[in-house]
DNA sequence: CGAGTGACAAAGG
DNA sequence: TCCTTTGCCACTC
């Protein structure tokens, strides 16, 4: 694997996979730790991959601690349910506690 | 290489 | 924090 293989998405993937137990993050957090605070959009979209990737992405929501990407997962409340059994309080499609449980790859790496 | 696209974010109302 | 508009930028075709 060249360096160059290691591009934008892989790095979200890699962030993604490092996101605690229990923890969650959003989109901006990790785009600005990968340096491109304005490719917000990129990681959700590499996200697209994640389940491919063993990449848990229902760990990552939007900034709001919305669960954007639901629809994206097998069910309809399957990232809900997720987030749940991690000790995650998640209620209408939106985390609860969600600057408690919120995890910056930019201070914790 | 240009046009379209998107799991967002920030700014304005 | 709600709704709308704008910007953004990496990826795909």
């Amino acid at each position: 694997m060249k360096p160059e293989t290691f591009n934008f998405f892989d790095k979200v993937y890699e962030v993604a996979k490092q996101i605690p137990y229990g923890r969650v993050t959003s989109f901006g957090a990790i785009a600005i730790y990968l340096g491109a605070a304005r490719s917000a959009r990129m990681v959700g979209y590499a996200l697209n991959g994640s389940v491919a990737q063993d990449v848990p992405a229902h760990r990552v929501v939007n900034r709001k601690g919305l669960l954007t990407g639901k629809h994206h997962f097998e069910g309809t409340n399957l990232m809900q349910q997720l987030l749940e059994s991690e000790g995650v309080a998640v209620k209408d499609n939106q985390v609860q506690d969600f600057d408690k449980v919120f995890w910056e790859p930019i201070k914790e790496l």
